[in-house]
DNA sequence: ACGGTGACACCAG
DNA sequence: TCTGGTGCCACCG
């Protein structure tokens, strides 16, 4: 929380700390959710700054695509972001994708 | 105040 | 489906 310029990153982690294990959502999901349909790029941003020692589960946030998106250039970052949802029993195809259908987080008021 | 940047989404080929 | 271009939003010098 705290001063009004960060307020956006604040709600951005308030929710993403509600997406329970074992499923996941959407940058555009999180940006709908928020009341800004169009920030799914900032909700992104805001992931990217999240402090290493951070409890909030950011892993549980992918693409569109049901991909984990590719962070940085070299990166193998994206590789642990996929161990961690591996941990939790989330599958991923050949094509390294999983099955948004049915791991896609309902939101705040389904769980 | 302004322009560049980024873990995105969407649409046209 | 995949790829490239475009729009969008918040943040930083």
């Amino acid at each position: 929380m705290a001063h009004p310029s960060q307020a956006f990153f604040a709600q951005v982690y308030d929710l993403v700390c509600q997406v329970p294990p074992g499923q996941v959502a959407t940058y555009g999901q999180i940006a709908h959710l928020l009341g800004k349909p169009r920030a799914a790029r900032a909700v992104g941003y805001a992931l990217a700054h999240l402090p290493s020692d951070s409890r909030v589960p950011w892993h549980r946030v992918v693409n569109q695509q049901g991909r984990v998106s590719p962070r940085g250039v070299g990166a193998l970052p994206g590789d642990r972001q996929r161990a961690l949802l591996e941990h939790e029993g989330i599958r991923f195809d050949a094509d390294g994708r999983l099955d948004l259908r049915r791991l896609r987080w309902q939101g705040p008021d389904a769980d």
